[in-house]
DNA sequence: GAGTGAAGCGGAATTCTCTCCGCTTCAACG
DNA sequence: CGTTGAAGCGGAGAGAATTCCGCTTCACTC
């Protein structure tokens, strides 16, 4: 897969995919602007491929070059909250990021998804539901277990960390995040507590 | 589903929907048992509403009048182990049963809902995929809630109980099943050690 | 047993998703 | 610049979900 060296100009980056060409960026962004678009005057149901491409005024064909499937467009849609969500965990000040003791970072993990959802609750469901197969294999996902199952394991609960993180993510899932919202009207508030509940006592080996 | 009862014949029980016409009767019959072979043959992947229609040899519009939709006719290929699985938690005996304490029933809840995850996880995976809207509404859903809710506020855990039976029925869902299942290759032994440790922990008010 | 209204039925039509494939455009190279 | 192969593009078309609606059948009443 790896592309050639590097140290002049123009050669690929070892180990990254080769940029995107010109054009195909630019029907990226075209796609990327009508989606936002469609979601905002009708909501994420309304957003469908064929419409998609209507709207953008290019082919379905290119729709799903760019994006494989409607899997795919949830995720583009959230890559760039998740590009500055990653930072923050990974390089980003304490709580959130590095410094700070590993189950306060898996508590502020969750807030931090908690908050992403308050905004974004409608697409986090949306990408959940197109990627029902692929969710736990993509990157997105593996990328969130293997932090907090890292975070986990350094903390020393005497429990399969990634089992773990697999509990916790599933109690951030945008699917769960509507219901609690919608219909039992839990705020924001109410389920950063539970969360922080449901944290604290899976993270201490009682008994 | 219930018959007429009662003393009289023919009266409608009272609270009940009027019981299904022969024919729709008969066309439910026939559809449950081409659906269950076309599984059996090809996976519930293979199960199309246009497929099982011309199975069946019924219109679609019979397919979609008896199921109403995709996420339907999961739930009612999966009613009849529902059927028993709940007589079993409300009537049969303990630790499932009334009669053992509280928290012992939440965890033979959950070891019984594995249980059935082993033979029927794809369908419920499925189900799950297909119900992703009304999922939380449903009636088995609303029902497992309540059950576990129940236990839990008897068992005077000191957190809401609806937000932990949430956690909990999150835990058993067909996808994380499957995903536990075939990618981290864990046993139906360790997912159970898994749930119950889940269960200890989020039951125990610890700090 | 004829009448009747609700429940069922079939299947064409609509709307989507996703695939396929021939044609076009980049961009790297000489 | 001209060549060239990979990458991109468009859109027809196959396969499904779901809706619609006119016709049929059931089950109950008189």
């Amino acid at each position: 897969m790896a592309a050639k060296g590097g140290g002049s100009p123009d050669l690929p980056v070892v180990g990254q995919p080769p940029a995107e060409r010109a054009d195909a960026a630019r029907s990226r962004r075209i796609l990327l602007a009508a989606a936002r678009e469609m979601m905002a005057e009708c909501g994420v149901r309304a957003l469908t491929m064929d419409g998609l491409a209507a709207r953008a005024g290019v082919g379905v064909g290119t729709v799903y070059r760019r994006f494989t499937d409607r899997g795919g467009l949830a995720l583009a849609l959230l890559d760039s909250e998740e590009q500055r969500f990653q930072s923050d965990f990974i390089f980003g000040p304490p709580p959130l990021g590095p410094g700070a003791p590993p189950l306060e970072r898996v508590r502020a993990f969750l807030c931090a998804y908690l908050d992403r959802l308050e905004v974004e609750a409608d697409l986090h469901a949306f990408a959940e539901a197109q990627n029902r197969e692929s969710r736990f294999r993509a990157g997105v996902y593996r990328t969130h277990r293997a932090h907090l199952a890292g975070l986990l394991t350094q903390a020393d609960v005497g429990m399969d960390p990634a089992y773990l993180a697999d509990v916790l993510l599933g109690v951030v899932s945008g699917e769960l995040f509507l219901h609690h919202n919608r219909e039992r009207r839990l705020s924001p508030a109410q389920l950063k507590a539970n969360v922080g509940q449901v944290v604290d006592r899976l993270t201490s080996p009682c008994r």
